[in-house]
DNA sequence: GAATCACATAAGCACATACTTATGTGATTG
DNA sequence: CAATCACATAAGTATGTGCTTATGTGATTC
């Protein structure tokens, strides 16, 4: 679960949809595919992939494995990204706006 | 200059390096490999790949060419992850807090 | 203006990666 | 308990990627 293993995983954009897709809330595996043109064995292994990079935590749930976004590798990324703040002034208005946000 | 090309350059552990080199400031090809054992031929691919992403700008200066951050690139990143932002909390305060920090 | 410097590009190669088909595994169902 | 389901793993393959050596290009220097 380090860097280096994050942003291997968010390299690929399918990967990334995969993401994304769990992000509007946790499914299955079967749930994942709907909608993505992909095989079983090749979600299998792409979640897989998410697992190893702590961007995805599983859970067995009868003979289904509910999948869900693990917060500890958008934190990674966000730590990444903190780095570089002296970079960030001129187009973070809108970074800045969703942290206010968050603070309702 | 888009996401996938962004994550596919810092997927790259090489690339990452140097990117966090330019980031303590602008210099030159010649220069950013002092410290890391690359040839001059793999920096400038390196450094292509970097540009195309958008994660950095370059500068014909006489027979050198300066590069520096692109915070375009930086942004980009900013947007992906406030997609984010409902899984955030956990971990996020280090980030909130360097916001604040540039507020000042 | 010939040599040299800083860097880019070309071509080839070793290895990584994302997919496929086939099969294995643990849990549920009839 | 046999069949089926949900998912994982194995093995093979095609493509991508990062490096190398060799060469090209534009700018400076002597």
């Amino acid at each position: 679960m380090d860097q280096d293993d994050i942003f291997k995983a968010l390299a690929d954009p399918t990967r990334r949809r995969i993401f994304d897709k769990l992000s509007t809330g946790a499914m299955n595996a079967s749930a994942l595919r709907e909608g993505i043109a992909i095989s079983q064995p090749a979600m299998s292994q792409h979640l897989s992939v998410l697992r190893g990079a702590g961007l995805v935590r599983e859970e067995r749930q009868g003979r289904y494995v509910n999948y869900e976004v693990n917060p500890d590798g958008l934190a990674e990324i966000a730590l990444w990204l903190g780095k570089y703040r002296a970079y960030w002034p001129a187009r973070i208005d809108a970074l800045r706006a969703l942290l206010k946000e968050m603070d309702q």
